[in-house]
DNA sequence: TTTTTTTCTTTACGCGCGTTAAAAATAATA
DNA sequence: TATTATTTTTAACGCGCGTAAAGAAAAAAA
């Protein structure tokens, strides 16, 4: 790098010895300038450190490169996880990711919608909120702007859905806990802030009946996104009231399952599948912490990995042939049985 | 809301009947123009739903409302938490947070600077990696930005530091576990990612020296972000290896505590200050999952209201005094000791 | 009502770059 | 070497808005 500072593509130009417009060029696809000329600008490049300035970019293009992506918590690391894995993604790509979070609060969902709008992005990758999303501010904004919707499904909302299988993950998970022992109770949010837990509750209602055995819920009271502390809480209530119907509980996720295992602990419930103990808990996410609690999660993953990648790609070809798809074609993701050791 | 699309201040200006340098202005800042003149622009504001271009708007200005917030690793519940509250509080005055995570990759974080300087930002909150940033990159950057460096110290940075008080959070800690039980081993990471952990460090052994009770330093192998499993690993060694010197560890942050106390779990070690334990354990942070370990990890809180409150009181002044302070002000926030179970 | 002060309108330029049309230069082909 | 195809240059306009200067209008003060 040199000193020179470079006011503007202008500039830049006249330093490189090659026109404007074919700087111009070069800067939205080098690939499409000779080789010489290439050369030119890239020598220029070296010396002087010029990139055009964003702001004219975005104003004249009537796409931008960037790339929205909502998440409905970022302080839950599931969304954590999955936004820092599509980030890096979409970086590759050559985009820029917006990353934004509702923070649990259908307003800022809104405002996040709107400040996304406003920046022309390319694409937007959405997890809304779910039952409490503004249901019709979504639709509006699909309208306008490509969008994929992801992890939680807003029906008709966005070009795509990609998420995870709940239906099988839970099966998987049921088939499991009854093969190696008593078969589950369900302890879940009697409203739970996202449709994913709806899913899973149907789900194991149904696996139940369909295997013979009695389903019994177990329905944690409580609002938002502290879920960890509504499992706890509940958690307490069951086991010291002896509400659990069998000595296995499956927990509508991870966050719950881990105010459980604290309560479990607390109240001296050895839990696990090993010797001595006297209750099974079992989660579902893999969360990041599913590996540290004590004892460790037995749980059902995510494909992170998948999830991130599936969804990145859509995008991609969603910008590539001009947007729009046809039927919104909806991908479900299966779960992998997580064997630790606490069912 | 109506129908009708405008396409510019222009088109707006001719629908409210007022002049456009005068919409123009009063989008500035509403105050400025005459009551009169105001509610003729907020009625046609009504019908028309119109927002000035915000590529045009940011090309023209000097400075934007954005202020850029960067956080070494926004997967980390910690800094999830904590740029969660700086956003909200950069809502409420008005401008955009634009939220960056470096993912634990120094490189990253060069780029992320960079995007952000291409932003034109007003001002920028940085949590640098620390250990392996890009000091001069960083230094680069700070000259041109006016930015506040907090978290995590890189000496010269930004017009200001705002971080914790390592040293007296450490006596803290060290006051409360020697006062009830045994002095304590320290559990940290040999080559820290960050600091603040160097910091701690020293504090132990100077506390330590002074109380009289030799020092102990057990650190763990490793190296990038994934504390948990680092201190799982190390702490599965230290305990089957009897490398204790007491019966208490006060590691160095809490991620590494959750490993801490996993490994301690699976190892049949039972772990708190009650009767019929064998070992105690605290940590440092009061992360959020602090909370839910088994059993409830002790541990020493971070303000983190404040450290979010005063960061951002100090970008709001240095935005309004015309940026740059004078001596790099450094302000320190006492951490809390919170008595849980695990020590 | 007249004068002064404040605010608004008109007019016009600039920001940095995308983009186009016609002319010029270069490369590929015959 | 002459011809054709491709790329570059030159010149110019437009994007949507900030902003400045001069004159007109409105509000406040005398």
């Amino acid at each position: 790098m040199s000193d020179s500072k470079i006011r503007n593509m202008e500039e830049f130009a006249a330093l490189s010895g090659v026109s404007r417009p074919t700087v111009s060029k070069y800067f939205n696809d080098p690939e499409s300038v000779r080789a010489s000329i290439r050369t030119k600008i890239e020598a220029a490049l070296e010396h002087h450190d010029y990139r055009p300035n964003i702001f004219a970019v975005n104003q004249n293009r009537k796409l931008t490169k960037n790339i929205g992506i909502i998440v409905p918590y970022l302080a839950d690391p599931f969304f954590a996880e999955i936004a820092r894995r599509i980030e890096t993604l979409v970086i590759a790509e050559g985009f820029r990711p917006i990353l934004l979070s509702s923070h649990g609060d259908p307003d800022l969902e809104v405002s996040n919608l709107e400040a996304l709008r406003q920046i022309k992005p390319a694409a937007v990758l959405l997890a809304p909120l779910g039952r409490t999303s503004e249901r019709q501010a979504i639709m509006d904004f699909c309208d306008n702007v490509p969008t994929v919707n992801f992890d939680s499904n807003i029906e008709g909302a966005g070009e795509a859905f990609i998420g995870h299988n709940n239906v099988q993950a839970t099966d998987v998970m049921i088939e499991y806990l009854t093969r190696t022992g008593e078969p589950p109770v369900f302890f879940e949010m009697r409203t739970p802030p996202n449709p994913n837990a709806i899913k899973r509750r149907n789900a194991y209602l149904a696996a139940m009946e369909r295997m013979g055995h009695t389903p019994q819920l177990i329905q944690a009271e409580g609002e938002g996104w502290n879920l960890e502390e509504i499992g706890y809480e509940a958690a307490r209530r069951a086991i010291t009231n002896k509400e659990l119907g069998t000595n296995t509980v499956f927990c509508s996720n991870d966050r719950l399952a881990i105010g459980f295992l604290s309560a479990a602990y607390e109240l001296g419930v050895r839990v696990g599948h090993a010797e001595g103990c006297t209750l099974r808990v079992a989660g579902h996410d893999n969360h990041p912490f599913s590996r540290y609690t004590c004892p460790t999660l037995t749980t059902i993953s995510h494909n992170y990995d998948l999830i991130a990648t599936r969804s990145v790609e859509i995008v991609m070809s969603m910008i590539e042939s001009e947007r729009r798809l046809g039927e919104r074609p909806t991908t479900l993701l299966d779960g992998e049985l997580i064997m630790r050791a606490s069912a």
